[in-house]
Parts: structure tokens; C-alpha cells; sequence
RNA sequence: GGGGCCGUGGUCUAGCGGUAUGACGCCGCCCUCACACGGCGGAGGUCGUGGGUUCGAAUCCCACCGGCCCCA
């Protein structure tokens, strides 16, 4: 049923964009997912699914929705699962060859997502699906860089930095992870230059020939006295300052620390803050350099070693001890990474802080509180963004340099440039008049491509008349985990460009966890693969439970029994469409009390559901309808109503108005649905109500008088009495009974007694 | 060290100023003509701990404990 269904929206194009349309736009920026492995995340689909809510609530609200369907295809991910899967180092072949690979790789892993992405249901724009390293893609990332590069907001910079030597480039603070890893601290007696000693302690005792200053904190009272005074360092006998600061913890080690370049963020800040000069140690390689004498050639595990060896072998190591580390490390590679200076372009970011905090309360959160993590991160920028990676499968950085003069020469923006294979395309150094040049080999961080991602749907560049009408883009749905990169560089990237916040709106989900509440990963076993569990119960089911389970922003469990749970209430429906769909439709009625009643209650329905569907919250819809159609609507009124409309009760006056309630509440139920469940409420909508599909209709109204809810404690509760004599009694539930209806409930009198086989007392 | 979220019957969860919602599980009865992926009935909670505000707190405030996540 479902896969028919996919195929006839599909033909009939029920989810088109028309962006010359009349009605006010909703662009959606979907985030282009990934594909770095196999299975997709179940919670990825998950949160799919509910971005698909959205396209279809914003739909039935009467927007004018684009949807689109991207994929990310850039950057060090694919590039390191070729490396892994198959085996290839990056350098080991020509480029193209190595990007050949990357993309067919990319191919498979892509279908497969996209098949999933379709077989959800969502309603976006497959047809048009962009990549981002498709040549328009690029063309736009590098004709912001150009934009970017000529106000001066790029600027190129040899600076010490995160470097994977494992990636082979430097890495983003955001592209950072924290390890918990056990590490030697070595303690290691300095002499002292007029005499005496100290003992140091350090996790990096191979650093210590780019030592230039020992601190102490100035509280710490074992080492007043030692201010003016000077250190030597071990094995390179160099003379450093030993210098108070508040960097130094009392508590760790002896509380005197050695300040090398570069063991941490801090050291860089040390050097910079006491104008010392930094010692390269470290290579690209991950070797020692020259400069550190014996250590030379040694990888940093085996420098660290035979340091320790020449300390013990002059007496030095006062004692060795096991401590576990926060170790920052590469979070593609998880290797630790090096601080190290290289040549690195740079976007501009620490100076438009104030700025961005600014933009970033323009933006409304749903919910609200995730807002908090975005200004934290703001807050705690300290460096300008690294945007250059030594790697292959990327957008190129579009600049020629000049051979004669070294001027970087940069080409119009519009096309995509491959400089590191290409010519240029003009003529002259706009410096020096030079014709010979060189393009750059570096790439760009994919997050450079993927931050400009509301630029690229909403026509930025490319549709003027478009671009002026959707952006800012109505809609940015994410998860949590990708605040400080995805959410972050794209304010930062679109606001440098466009002065404007990119979003009206940011929708902020929670994250798929196992059923204990952890994280779900390959290396925990806990993955679940949405394949076969979308081909097991369907699209709606799945919909429906990730509706149900996961409120707004909060992280949610996944596991399969809580699935085929949900599966129950898509079966209830579908039983109570299969009741009412036994009546004609009657148009002219007169309602009885009880039809009232539930309409009462219909009523309050659509309201709380549309406040839920107003804050994309599908939670509140999902629960809502759920109680709804099982404990009031099914339960109360269809039994309450079943003898009339039946015809089984003399007079049969109220047939007709059971019938036209039993058909208006399902007909609003099914609209009340339709963004949650859009396969089963489509099929029964064509089956009873109209040729055309249910995804072309709006959201019902309340439009019924909601006094009648007052009884709706007394029938209910006067029904679970009645229920429970019988059973007290032994009686079945057709069999008559002696009671008598509450003064009351009296105007549902002849419905009650009807439902229950009441016999009046005398 | 900083920040965020959470702590409600066996498990999960709603409520967020008037002593508690629903689901799964459990017990019992029932194939009642939409539904046994069902119906009905039932057992089960001093809402993490301590204090405060209030006529009244799961709900607001403070402290503490525990869990998860993020950042340094």
C-alpha cells in the first residue's frame, strides 16, 4: 500500500515547488546528511521523518514549501573510509585517481540513504536533490570564498595550530575531541642556574627541547623565592626564565609546569602573553625536527620514551607515574594531534563575536533552551577558523599565485576552478603583469561548502528574484550535536555575506540513543539498521513511534519493541476507518446530544494539536490524537452511538446524525494526521472522501461549540461503572441491567441506555 | 573547572502551583456483528534528597546527591 502511494505522489508531483507562487515561501534548509558509512543511523532517519513533519505542516498551513534533498559529499569523511575500506592511502595515487574512488564510493553510500530517505516518506524534492561537490555546489562555495577573499574577511597565516599528522592538515577547534587516555607524568629535576634544583612535572617530557620558561602559581608558597630566578633545562642545557602565573595548578604535578612550544592551547597563549620564541619541534610527519637534538626522527611515542631514558640516565627522573589524560585529539582520525605552525588560510570570526551573538538572537530556537549551546560556543571562540586542509576530496581554493611576484591572483566567481590541475583563467599578475602562476593545492574544510547551505537552496547568486523572497530561509531543522559546526559557521559564513541571520527559525532535535539511553555506536554494537525495520512495519508506524517518542529537542530511546507498540494505534485506526466507512454521508442532519458532545471534544483536539503543530512539536499531535481517537472516540461514542447508527433502535431518528459525526470526526482525525501518517491517511481520504490527495488539503478548524466537554468526565466515568457492575455481576456486556442514568447525563439518556441494554427501574 | 538536559509505579513517560497521565509489562474476566495488534476490570507511585516561598508544590526558589551529553 505504501509503496503504491509513493509511487502516485510521486507522478503526480504533489510536493512540487513552485517558487513564482502567489503564497508566502517556507524554504526548509534539510541538512544534506553524510554519507560516511553503513547503516544510515536509525535516529537520522528518525529525525528525517520529522523534518518531513514540518514540509507537511507548513503545507497545510497553506505555505508554500521547498524541500530539499541534499547530500554533504565533501571533505576528510569519505576520504578516510577509502582509506580504511579500502585500503588506499591518499597519497599513494595520482589525485584524480584517489577522487575517482571517493566519489563512486560516495555513490553507494548514497542511494542507500536516499532509498531510506523515500522509503519514509518524505515529501522532498528527490528529483532536484543537490550534492555538494556537484560543480555548482563548488562554483558557489568558491565564488563566496572570492567574495570573502576580497573584503578581506580570508587572510593566510602561519600560526600554530590543531594538526592531525594522521589527516596529514590542520583541523578546526570544532573538529577536536577530548579522550580520556592513560599517560606517564614524568617528574624531572631542573638544575637550577645559581645552584640547587627543582622537580618538574610533565605529560610531554619529549617537548623539552622547545621549553622556554618554567611557571609556578604565584599562591603557591613552596615556590615563593623562586621569581628571578633562571632553570636549565635537562639534556639541552638552554637557560629559561621560572616565571609566576596563574596557569600553573598548585595541585597538579609539583605545581611547577614547563611552557614548551607547543604542548596545549595554554602554552600557545603563554608564548604569545611573555613574548617568547617558539621552537619548532614537531613536523608535519609527526617527527622530531633538528632542533631536538638526539630526539631527532623519532615519532612523539618514541621521542617520549628515549627522553625518559637520557633523564634516567643523568639521574634526573625523580619518579614516573600513571595518570589518566585528557588528550585532545583528531575527531575523523582519533589521533592526537600536534600543535604546530603551518601555512593555513583563515576566516575572520573572533571580531564579529559581539555581532554574531547579536544575529543569534534573531533567530527563534525551537525549543528554546538549545539557544544556550550556540551562544556558549560563540562565546568561546579564541582563534580565527582554520579553513584550509591539506586533502584531496574537497572544493578547491580558487587562487593562482604568481610565479615571478607570489600575488595570489583569484579568477571571477561563477565557475568552478580546479587550480591544482588547471590554467588560470586570465592572462596577467594583476600585480606585476607575471604570466607564469601556480594554483594552489589546498582545499577547504567541507564545513566552508556546508555552511553556505540556505545560500545555495534559497538561489543566492544564481535566482536574485528568488533569493529575495525566501531568505532568510524560513526553517533550519538539526541536531544538537552539530550546533557548534553546522549551525555555527553557517550564521557565521551567511552573516559575513548577506549581513542577515540565515533562519526565522532553527529547530533544534535531541539524539537517537539505544534503549538504555546510550549513545548508539558500531564500536558499542548497538546500532539498528532502519532498513529492515521500515520494511517490517512500514513508513507510518515508524513515523508515528518517532512522533510519539521523541519531544521537542530531547533526546530519545529507539528500540524496536516501543516501534511495533506504536504499530497498534496505525491498526486501531485503521479498524475505526473500516467501522465508519460502512455509513453513507449524510449531509443535512440533525445532531443529538452525544454528536455534539464529540464534537465538543473534536474541537478541543484541533486546538491542541495545531499549538503542537505551531511549535513543530509532533509529540503533542501524536499523543493528543492518539487518546483521543482510542479512549474518547473509539471507546465512548462509537460504542455509545453503534445501536443507532446501526439502526437497531426504534425511531431511528439519530442514524443519519451518527453517521454524518462518525464521518466528520474521522475526516478530521485523518487531516489531524495527515504530517504524522501520511500513507494511511491518504489511502482511507481517497477511499471516502475525494479523488485527490489528502496532501493537497489544509488543517480543519475547531469550528464546534466546546461547551458539551463539561460531561465528558460524567460519561466516561459513568460507562467504566456501568462496565464494571456487569462484570461484578458476571454479566455480558449485551446483557440487560438494572440502573438508573444520573439526572445529568439525561441528554444522552437514550445513547446510554441503548449501549449498555439499560432496564429502567420501575 | 564551565555549561546544558534529566531524575515521577518493574520499565519508559505526561503534567510544570491545587496530592498524579499514558504506554509497555503484570493479574483476572471476555472471541460483544470495526478491531484478540481487541475490549473490560484490577494491583502497583510519600513524583532523587534536604530546606525555603505559598492557604496549598511533582510543579517556583536554594543546596546537595545521581545519570547523560557538550565545552575547556
Amino acid at each position: 500500500m505504501e509503496e503504491e502511494l509513493l509511487a502516485k505522489w510521486e507522478s503526480e508531483g504533489i510536493y512540487a515547488f513552485n517558487k513564482n507562487s502567489r503564497r508566502r515561501l517556507f524554504l526548509i534548509d534539510t541538512p544534506p546528511p553524510y554519507p560516511s558509512g553503513r547503516p544510515w543511523h536509525i535516529g537520522a532517519a528518525a529525525h528525517y521523518t520529522q523534518i518531513d513533519m514540518i514540509a507537511r505542516t507548513a503545507r497545510m498551513m497553506g505555505f508554500e514549501v521547498y524541500f530539499p534533498i541534499g547530500i554533504d559529499r565533501n571533505g576528510i569523511p569519505v576520504e578516510r573510509y577509502v582509506e580504511r575500506e579500502k585500503k588506499i592511502k591518499l597519497t599513494a595515487l595520482p589525485r584524480e585517481d584517489f577522487l575517482r574512488i571517493c566519489s563512486e564510493t560516495l555513490d553507494e553510500l548514497e542511494s542507500e540513504m536516499l532509498w531510506i530517505m523515500r522509503r519514509a516518506g518524505l515529501s522532498g524534492d528527490f528529483k532536484g536533490r543537490y550534492r555538494t561537490d556537484s560543480q555548482e555546489y563548488r562554483a558557489l562555495t568558491q565564488a563566496t570564498f572570492i567574495e570573502l577573499f576580497k573584503k578581506g574577511l580570508i587572510y593566510r597565516s602561519s600560526r600554530p595550530n590543531n594538526f592531525c599528522p594522521d589527516c596529514g592538515t590542520t583541523i578546526a577547534d570544532a573538529e577536536v575531541d577530548y579522550a580520556e587516555m592513560p599517560t606517564d607524568l614524568v617528574y624531572m629535576r631542573f638544575d637550577l642556574k645559581d645552584g640547587g634544583g627543582v622537580v618538574v612535572a610533565s605529560t610531554r617530557p619529549e617537548l623539552l627541547g622547545a621549553c622556554k620558561a618554567v611557571i609556578y602559581n604565584p599562591v603557591d608558597e613552596r615556590y615563593l623565592g623562586l621569581e628571578e630566578k633562571s632553570a636549565v633545562v635537562p639534556i639541552y642545557g638552554r637557560v629559561v626564565p621560572i616565571i609566576p602565573h596563574g596557569a600553573a595548578k598548585p595541585e597538579f604535578g609539583t605545581g611547577l609546569v614547563m611552557v614548551c612550544s607547543y604542548g596545549d592551547k595554554t602554552d600557545i597563549q603563554l608564548f604569545r602573553e611573555l613574548g617568547l620564541e617558539e621552537v619548532i619541534l614537531i613536523g608535519p610527519d609527526g617527527r622530531l625536527l633538528e632542533a631536538a637534538g638526539p630526539l631527532r626522527g623519532l615519532t612523539v611515542e618514541e621521542a617520549r620514551r628515549k627522553v625518559v631514558d637520557l633523564l634516567s640516565s643523568e639521574g634526573r627522573v625523580v619518579k614516573v607515574e600513571r595518570i589518566m589524560h585528557q588528550v585532545p585529539v583528531c575527531e575523523r582520525s582519533n589521533t592526537p594531534i600536534e600543535i604546530i605552525p603551518m601555512d593555513d588560510y583563515y576566516l575572520v570570526q573572533l571580531s564579529l563575536k559581539d555581532e554574531l551573538l547579536r544575529a543569534s538572537h534573531k533567530m527563534a530556537f525551537h525549543p528554546e533552551f538549545h539557544r544556550q549551546l550556540l551562544i556558549d560556543w560563540i562565546n568561546s571562540l579564541r582563534i580565527d577558523w582554520p579553513i584550509s586542509r591539506r586533502r584531496y576530496y574537497a572544493t578547491e581554493i580558487p587562487i593562482w599565485y604568481c610565479k615571478s611576484c607570489s600575488a595570489p591572483n583569484l579568477p571571477p566567481p561563477g565557475r568552478y576552478y580546479m587550480p591544482w590541475k588547471e590554467k588560470p583563467p586570465f592572462e596577467k599578475c594583476v600585480n606585476c603583469g607575471g604570466t607564469e602562476f601556480v594554483g594552489e593545492v589546498k582545499t577547504l574544510d567541507t564545513w566552508v561548502d556546508s555552511s553556505i547551505s540556505p545560500l545555495y537552496v534559497a538561489g543566492y547568486m544564481r535566482d536574485q528574484k528568488l533569493f529575495r523572497r525566501a531568505y532568510p530561509v524560513a526553517l533550519r531543522p538539526q541536531g544538537k550535536d552539530i550546533i557548534r559546526t553546522w549551525l555555527y559557521y553557517t550564521l557565521l559564513r551567511c552573516y559575513q555575506l548577506t549581513g542577515k541571520p540565515p533562519f526565522k527559525n532553527v529547530w533544534v532535535s535531541g539524539m537517537g540513543l539505544d534503549e538504555k539511553g546510550e549513545k548508539m555506536s558500531k564500536s558499542r554494537g548497538n546500532v539498528i539498521d532502519p532498513r529492515p525495520i521500515l520494511d517490517k512495519y512500514g513508513a507510518d508506524i515508524f513515523r508515528f513511534w518517532s512522533a510519539q517518542e521523541a519531544s521537542l529537542g530531547y533526546d530519545f530511546r529507539i528500540s524496536e519493541a516501543r516501534i511495533s507498540a506504536a504499530g497498534r494505534f496505525i491498526t486501531k485506526l485503521w479498524n475505526v476507518a473500516r467501522y465508519v466507512s460502512q455509513f453513507p454521508q449524510p449531509r443535512r442532519v440533525r445532531l443529538t446530544q452525544t454528536d455534539r458532545w464529540i464534537l465538543s471534544e473534536l474541537s478541543a483536539l484541533v486546538e491542541e494539536s495545531m499549538e503542537g503543530y505551531r511549535s513543530y512539536n509532533f509529540f503533542i499531535p501524536a499523543t493528543h490524537i492518539r487518546n483521543f481517537v482510542w479512549n474518547l472516540f473509539a471507546d465512548h461514542y462509537i460504542e455509545m452511538t453503534k445501536m443507532r447508527a446501526l439502526g437497531r433502535v426504534s425511531g431511528g431518528g439519530g442514524m443519519r446524525a451518527a453517521w454524518h459525526t462518525l464521518h466528520t470526526v474521522l475526516r478530521t482525525c485523518l487531516l489531524l494526521l495527515a504530517p504524522i501518517t501520511p500513507f494511511s491517511t491518504d489511502y482511507v481520504w481517497q477511499a471516502l472522501y475525494s479523488t485527490r490527495s489528502i496532501h493537497l488539503e489544509r488543517f480543519p478548524k475547531p469550528r464546534w461549540n466546546k461547551d458539551y466537554r463539561r460531561y465528558t468526565e460524567k460519561i466516561v466515568s459513568f460507562n467504566s461503572e456501568v462496565w464494571r457492575l456487569k462484570k461484578l455481576r458476571n454479566l455480558s456486556l449485551r446483557d440487560p441491567i438494572e440502573v438508573s442514568v444520573p439526572d445529568e447525563l439525561s441528554p444522552f439518556k437514550a445513547d446510554l441506555v441503548a449501549m449498555h441494554n439499560i432496564v429502567e427501574r420501575a
